[in-house]
Parts: C-alpha cells; sequence; structure tokens
DNA sequence: TTCATCTTGAACTAACCAGTCCATGATGCG
DNA sequence: CGCATCATGGACTGGTTAGTTCAAGATGAA
C-alpha cells in the first residue's frame, strides 16, 4: 500500500472541508478529519499539513469555490445591478438547498469563531471576508450607485448574506430566507430607481 | 469556608455567561467557568449543573435580559414603528459597543452551532430564536405592516440582527455595523410609508 | 532480483476534557 | 460547648485531544 500516492488530493480536501463546514473548527479532530478523508493520521500530517494548516487550505479552498460563483453572478451588475445581486444571493440559497452539502456557511462560521481561532486562521478569515466586501462593492459601483451608497449596501448584503448561514444552520426553511434577502433586494431596487 | 453559600448566585451565573458568550460552547471547559466564576469544580456541579445545564440556565438569562430591553425598543410600535425598529437595533448595538461586554451574541452563536449542540441544548438555542421572531412580528403587525410584509420584515430584521453578531465578531466597526441596520431601516420606511 | 523510497497503520506522549468522589473544615444551631 | 450540615478544594477516573515516531510493507527503478 505504498510507493505511491494512495489517495485524490482534491477528494481529501473535499472531505476535509465538509468535514469543518459541517463541524466547525472547533468540534473537528483529526481523529474526523481523518476518517472523513480516508486518509491515515500521520498521512494527513504529512500531506495535509496541521489541523490549522489544514484548516486554512480548507478555507482557501471554499473561498475559491464560492467566491468565482459570486463573481460570475455579479458579472452582469454594471448593466443589470439587481439582477447581479439578486443572482449573488441565489449562489448562498442554492448551496444551503442542496441537501448533499452542511447547513451554512464556512467563512460566516469562521467570522464567528475568529475571537477563539489562533491569529494566523483569524488573520486569514478576515481576508477572506474583506474580499467578498470589495467584490460587493466594485460591483454596485458599476451598477451605479454613488460611493456612500455602494458602501453601505455592500456591507449590508454581505451582513445578510452571513445571516442565512446563522439561519440555515437553525433549521429555517427556504421560503423564510428569501423573505429575508427579499426585503434586500427591494431596498436596492429602490435606492437604484430613484439615482436613474 | 463552609457551612453557608460563599458566592453569589447572580454574580458566578453572570462570569459563566460571559465565558460562554466570548468563547462559545465547545472552547469553553468546566476548568474555565471554574476560574471565571470563582467556584471550585464540584460547587459548579453541585450549585450550577453540568456544562450543558448551566449552559441553557447562561442561555435563558442573556435572553430574558436582552430580550426585555428588546420588548422595551419595540413598545411604542403601534405608534411609531420605525423608531420601535430603530431602538431593536440600538440595543444590539450598544451591547456591541460596550467594551466591558463580549463581541457578538450568544443567542447568535448558538444558532450557529445547533448542527453540533446536544439536542437538549439545540431545542433551547430554537426556542429562543423564536421568540425573536414572535416579538418582531407583534410589533410590526402593531406598526401596521400587513400580515405578509409583517412576515418578510420580522424574519429579515431578525436575520440582520444575527448579521450584527457575525460582523462584529469579526471586527467589523460600529460605522459598518449602522450601515448594516441603515438599508433595513430605510427599507421599513419605504414599506411603511407605500402602506400608509 | 535487489534495493532505495515513501505511504501506511499503529503505538505513543503529554495535555486536556467532563464528571465523580471524598476528606477537610468552617459554619450555625441546640 | 458539641454536633450535624454542607460548601470547599483536590484528587481521581476514563476518555479524547493534537502531534510525533517508527517498524512494516508495497512500490518502482535498476
Amino acid at each position: 500500500m505504498a510507493g505511491k500516492k494512495q489517495f485524490d488530493m482534491d477528494t481529501a480536501l473535499d472531505a476535509a472541508l465538509i468535514r469543518f463546514w459541517r463541524s466547525g473548527y472547533a468540534d473537528t479532530s483529526v481523529d474526523d478529519l481523518s476518517r472523513a478523508t480516508g486518509l491515515n493520521r500521520s498521512s494527513i500530517y504529512s500531506s495535509l499539513g496541521d489541523k490549522d494548516t489544514l484548516f486554512v487550505r480548507c478555507l482557501d479552498r471554499y473561498a475559491t469555490r464560492y467566491g468565482d460563483r459570486y463573481d460570475a453572478a455579479l458579472a452582469c451588475a454594471a448593466d443589470e445591478p439587481l439582477t447581479a445581486v439578486r443572482a449573488f444571493f441565489d449562489v448562498t440559497l442554492e448551496r444551503i438547498a442542496d441537501p448533499a452539502l452542511p447547513d451554512g456557511c464556512l467563512v460566516a462560521q469562521s467570522a464567528m469563531a475568529i475571537p477563539v481561532l489562533s491569529p494566523g486562521v483569524a488573520a486569514h478569515a478576515k481576508e477572506t471576508l474583506g474580499l467578498q466586501r470589495l467584490r460587493l462593492r466594485a460591483a454596485l459601483t458599476a451598477g451605479g450607485l454613488n460611493d456612500q451608497q455602494a458602501d453601505a449596501f455592500a456591507v449590508h448584503v454581505a451582513a445578510v448574506n452571513h445571516s442565512l448561514a446563522v439561519m440555515s444552520r437553525a433549521g429555517t426553511s427556504a421560503a423564510e430566507l428569501r423573505a429575508v434577502v427579499g426585503v434586500t433586494v427591494d431596498a436596492l431596487a429602490q435606492a437604484l430607481g430613484a439615482h436613474a
């Protein structure tokens, strides 16, 4: 059983990612990760790093995967800002609706845990949050909001996106989550309409 | 050092509450609680119960304390619904701004942790969330929103309130948090105005 | 076939976890 | 004063944690 990699790195990282996502950093042990990935304990340390390193790799993997989808959703912001923001929220709502994925959002859970994360991991989580804010701000500016409006809506949309994670972890239904974003989308429509 | 209670129950519960609030359920050990309360390990078990029991007591204590403040803030909802919701958010914003208190919100953190909490504690957390929704719904209905609008804004305001916890745990500034609620308040003003 | 390489599984350390138990000793009552 | 009560501190159990180490053995190249 050796001499050559016995496992697929992407599959293993996805398994670890799902485990961290489902249970959070504190409630995921290295043994849990070993069982989830099918990798032996020593293989995890030699191939994926220690718990902090692996968590950061999973966080990056998650942020890149869904960051790309958020980017795609916001791509039409210059022409159709309202459609873009709706699509942005749809990325989250569809992810939450997928029964194969855990509830919530790894980034939001990490943000909530920042006060108890190690400094390196916490800094990484903050950076990830900052990127999403910048993405939203750029899209809203391109969509025609002035700087002040764009700042306010960027932080608001990011916040509401996090709130979907909290609510879904608590078992809130898809219909109720749609109502949460509906208010925000209506407010944005109002802001865009009033400005145009 | 015996024969009579050597500690004040309220002080001890507050110390435990702060510890759970700061570090969350998973990252708070009974030794942490012992240090925070100044009570010996066995005194905690005999006087405050096991970790789950004590956590539920702290959650109730928190929910009652701030639930009363939210109620007070929403008291004027029938006459001034917009002022009431603003005051509702101010309860949260002022709590977050208090340097003597941990960041975030014990209820929101518990909601996020529901998938990894024991069933009894998770049920208690869900119940607490439900009460806040009912409070908001009643206030918004009294304020003049129809049932559909009241449902949507109740879940939205509750969600945004949770998002403030996430953001503050990640170090978001008070000004940015005010921007988050500003969009919601403006949306409510619009809904109230359009209806009136 | 022979040998060096590298994954693997299991054992191991030291620290921490929740929860229990009990001797100590201070207290208040009679 | 004498005694029963009860909070206290500390020791203890059994289990889990993160991280390390190492012999066994499968592989691929020569």
